[in-house]
RNA sequence: GGGCAGGUAGCUCAGCCGGUUAGAGCACUCGCUUGACAUGCGAGAGGUCACAGGUUCGAGUCCUGUCCUGCCCACCA
């Protein structure tokens, strides 16, 4: 008999719980029929349906609040529904290392309190550390589940890093590699230059500082001026174009040599000096081209008076000299030009036009690294020089003016300079621009380096710090009249979190995956709904999200995670060329690419050392790409994949639909040929008391256990699924946790009414003939009336509309079966009419147990409870977890 | 700036393949200490369904526009 009084699931919850761990009712081994466990391999053989769901890895490294919580009374009002209906039922519960935010977490609130930092501890005792404190904390995130009565496979708890997980994991990047889906490219990364790492953005944080805002006047060129690039290989030519001498023959004339075919030049057009030397760090020399003349021969152009006819050593020479030092020259020059004849330039000084582009900045030094100007599409003033060229000052360097509707246009002049290597936003312009632009691509200069000095193809303002290179770029700058004006300007930079020092971006190389392929079919599976995704506008998300997807980069700067499965025959390093493009050395040898260093012998892929002298990348994977295979890699871990995959429902929030959902759906596909599961289920997103969405630091957090401990699990699994649908927000109040706990009380009560007015009959109940009992209407009314509304939530449970069906289905039990039924039936439990009795207790146990069935997978607790009361009937279990429904 | 939701009773939200008097819970008012439950029972009040147009015999529901709110993405050179 149930006690008397209110309900208290603080008494008989844990009763409950002890109840059905004890007797592995979560176990897939665990068979109904025969009341006991099973072999592994005799469930393998068990004919029942299949219903499998992977419980999204929560974050190990914290107690998960309110809302991280929410999923599991969605995830296992499924389980315990489909295991009710006779399925053989898997849910898969694990936990995530959660990379960068896993190891700051660690960093700050274990290691710091010791006085450690990565400074003071090596790579391998932080891992052991840290994965020892992760699996502390696992424990107590695993009670709070248990404790919500996620009907999950306990004794399958896995966590990310399980080092079988961490095989299979690997596996899929090899295999990525060799099917040429991964590939090594440059990309932007936040660099702390004091700290020498590249770091996340959640390691960053903002600072406010007063700037100097320069406009710097970039020139235009007319459309039909053109700028030519000339290597100067020989010091003294230069030295003597310096000097005056005004007319150049160069041997860069050969028409067979189209790089150096100077044929078209015209008057008017730019000649620049690039000196490749050394030490010169490609400084370039700007002129113009105030006479162009072509020359049959050696002979006339030697005849010509302002040819500069001079040594080495700047000393006038006769023609046979003239021809001689033609005739030192490689690859038979002077005969192809005795053959071809050769064009010659007169020039003259470089002096800025009249007509230019004003661009505003706050780090003028970044100029040297400009690749483009960039200015809204939408914008009249500039409308017209979309397409047209500026001549880049002090490098110069003749980039393109382009557009992108992020520009804005009241900001500064409305033109952007485009510095690709050390702005983010400028190396996203870029890729958009590149992606819709294949022929015009813009490419980066990366001109500063991982010590914050300046890099590259700068010429004089080589090494030196960005302070000092941007006073001097803006004294030269203004020397040439380019300076329009100087602001003062707020503006946001961001600094390293632990150091504080200013973030410097700048390419670096990283591991990509190309997703072009990939997302193919991962794309068209949501497309014909064979994923199917609830609400079903974030099918539009998904592939909207699809549609842009880019390459993935894969290989974070971290110690906590999957550490790359790639060997390098020696000390890796990163260099900045002189085009000012990322370079990599392997043992102090350069190589153009990772394929190239692999052909060398001088880099690997393997999950093991190739051997003595190798060393290990220090990239770890991104932790999406990790929990991308969640689906597969847990149940090839325990041999259940051909049991369970693909699986039936995936249960997360909305907001990493594009994080993780994607790609589960990608690397599942890719990795089995298979969909990873059928349905995809967004819940709603919890709000805080104050109608704020959950988080840390609004401090509004609310922890389950608080929730539990004073209301019980079934109240706030009520409060999860009640009224709410997929995808919407709601909030958590007291009264609606206080409503909840009312209905369960009213659930007690009236089943102990019941329980109590049908104790003289408790044993036979299950053994009547509903048809051979004299039922009124009043009965048959509360007979039909349950049977319907139990069939309809089956109904609403199946197209994922759990939520809404909730609150009609406790409305129903409430108002029709204890206000009406339970009070007209009052008199006749009193009467002496046995028959007339009768038929009432049987309506009583039969709607009460109807009821007890429909609200199990939402309220198992306090449902197991009652039912514990009742008599078992053919074909009903001990527990109601396994009643058929 | 782009995308996606949403604005319905005092509060939190349902209702939206168009169709009688627009619903629930909590709060509120009035009346009920009868034997499952006062964590209850009965009765009641409360809404120009954000605004403006349009389609229609008929619009909270469909279309267009406007104004707010929230979320995601991007951004503040």
């Amino acid at each position: 008999m149930l006690p008397p009084g209110p309900y208290n699931p603080q008494e008989e919850e844990p009763k409950i719980l002890k109840f059905w761990l004890d007797n592995n009712f979560y176990k897939p081994e665990y068979n109904p029929e025969k009341d006991k466990v099973v072999s592994f391999e005799e469930m393998l053989k068990d004919p029942r349906p299949t219903f499998c769901i992977i419980n999204p890895p929560p974050n190990a490294y914290g107690r998960p609040h309110l809302g991280n919580v929410s999923g599991y009374a969605y995830q296992d009002l499924l389980l315990r529904y489909h295991r009710m209906k006779g399925y053989l039922v898997y849910g898969q519960p694990g936990k995530d290392h959660a990379g960068i935010q896993g190891e700051i977490v660690v960093l700050r609130e274990y290691f710091r309190p010791k006085g450690i930092t990565k400074a003071n501890i090596t790579r391998e005792q932080f891992y052991k550390e840290t994965y020892e404190y992760f699996m502390r904390v696992k424990e107590q995130a695993k009670q709070d589940e248990q404790r919500i009565g996620l009907s999950s496979d306990f004794d399958r708890d896995v966590f990310t890093l399980d080092p079988d997980i961490v095989d299979i994991v690997l596996d899929t990047f090899i295999k990525l590699y060799k099917d040429g889906y991964v590939y090594k490219g440059v990309r932007i990364v936040n660099w702390c230059p004091s700290c020498k790492t590249a770091l996340a953005d959640i390691d960053t944080e903002p600072k406010e500082r007063e700037t100097d805002f320069v406009y710097i006047k970039y020139p235009l060129l007319r459309q039909d001026q053109r700028v030519w690039r000339l290597s100067i290989y020989n010091r003294d030519v230069l030295n003597a174009i310096l000097q005056g001498k005004k007319t150049i023959e160069t041997r860069a004339l050969n028409p067979e040599e189209p790089e150096r075919f100077f044929g078209d030049i015209k008057q008017g057009d730019i000649v620049v000096f690039v000196d490749k030397s050394k030490e010169g760090h490609r400084a370039a020399y700007p002129f113009v081209a105030k006479r162009v003349a072509i020359y049959k021969s050696l002979k006339e152009l030697y005849e010509q008076e302002d040819v500069a006819k001079i040594n080495s050593r700047g000393k006038k020479v006769s023609y046979e000299e003239f021809e001689a030092g033609y005739a030192s020259l490689a690859d038979g020059y002077l005969e192809k030009i005795k053959k071809n004849g050769m064009v010659a330039i007169e020039l003259e000084s470089y002096k800025p036009g009249k007509d230019f582009i004003t661009v505003a900045t706050t780090r003028p030094e970044t100029m040297l690294g400009d690749t483009a100007v960039v200015v809204n599409p939408n914008d009249k003033r500039y409308k017209e020089l979309i397409g047209r060229k500026v001549l880049l000052p002090l490098v110069w360097r003749e980039i393109p003016i382009i557009s992108d509707p992020i520009v804005d246009k009241t900001l500064g002049t409305g033109a952007l300079k485009l510095t690709p290597a050390h702005a983010y936003e400028d190396y996203q312009i870029m890729l958009n621009w590149n992606q819709e632009h294949p022929d015009e691509q813009v490419d980066y200069v990366n001109v500063i380096d991982k010590d914050a000095k300046m890099t590259g193809p700068v010429g004089k303002y080589y090494g030196l710090n960005t302070q000092e290179a941007r006073e001097e770029v803006v004294e030269d700058l203004k020397k040439l009249g380019l300076i329009e004006k100087i602001e003062q300007k707020e503006q946001r930079v961001y600094v390293c979190e632990r150091c504080k020092t200013v973030i410097e971006p700048q390419m670096s190389s990283q591991w990509f995956i190309k997703v072009d392929e990939l997302k193919k079919p991962a794309t068209e599976v949501v497309e014909k709904d064979i994923i199917k995704i609830h609400p079903r506008n974030m099918k539009k998300v998904y592939l909207d999200w699809m549609k842009v997807m880019r390459d993935w980069p894969i290989s974070r700067s971290l110690w906590w995670g999957y550490r790359f499965p790639v060997w390098y025959k020696g000390k890796v390093e990163e260099k900045i060329d002189e085009e000012g493009k990322v370079t990599m050395y392997i043992d102090g040898k350069p190589v153009r690419d990772f394929k190239e260093a692999e052909k060398l012998g001088l880099a690997k892929v393997s999950k093991k050392s190739p051997g003595k002298g190798w060393i290990q990348s220090d990239y770890v994977f991104d932790t999406w790409f990790s929990s991308g295979q969640w689906p597969f890699a847990t149940l090839m871990k325990f041999g259940l994949f051909e049991k369970f995959y693909p699986t039936d429902v995936m249960e997360t929030a909305y907001d990493i639909l594009k994080w993780w959902v994607s790609r589960m759906v990608m690397l599942g596909i890719y990795r089995t040929g298979k969909i990873p599961f059928k349905h995809v289920y967004f819940r709603g997103l919890i709000k805080g008391k104050d109608g704020q969405k959950m988080s840390k630091s609004k401090g509004n957090i609310v922890l389950p256990a608080e929730v539990i401990d004073k209301y019980g699990a079934d109240v706030l699994r009520l409060f999860y699924i009640v009224g709410n649908k997929a995808g919407a927000a709601y909030q958590i109040t007291e009264d609606k946790l206080e409503g909840n706990k009312r209905f369960l009380n009213k659930m007690w009560n009236a089943s102990r009414f019941v329980l109590m007015n049908i104790n003289d009959v408790l044993e036979d109940l299950p053994k009547i003939d509903p048809n051979k009992l004299k039922l009124t209407t009043d009965d048959k009314k509360m007979i039909s009336e349950v049977n319907s509304i139990v069939e309809k939530t089956k109904k609403y449970i199946e197209d994922f509309k759990f939520g809404i069906i909730a609150v009609e289905l406790r409305d129903h039990f409430w108002h029709v079966f204890c206000d009406w039924y339970l009070e007209a039936v009052k008199p006749r439990l009193r009467s002496d009419d046995s028959e007339d009795k009768l038929a009432a207790q049987y309506t009583l146990y039969y709607a009460l147990k109807q009821y007890l069935k429909i609200f199990h997978p939402y309220i198992p607790f306090i449902t197991e409870r009652i039912w514990q009361e009742f008599p078992k009937g053919k074909g009903e279990h001990r527990s109601l977890m396994y009643t058929r429904i």
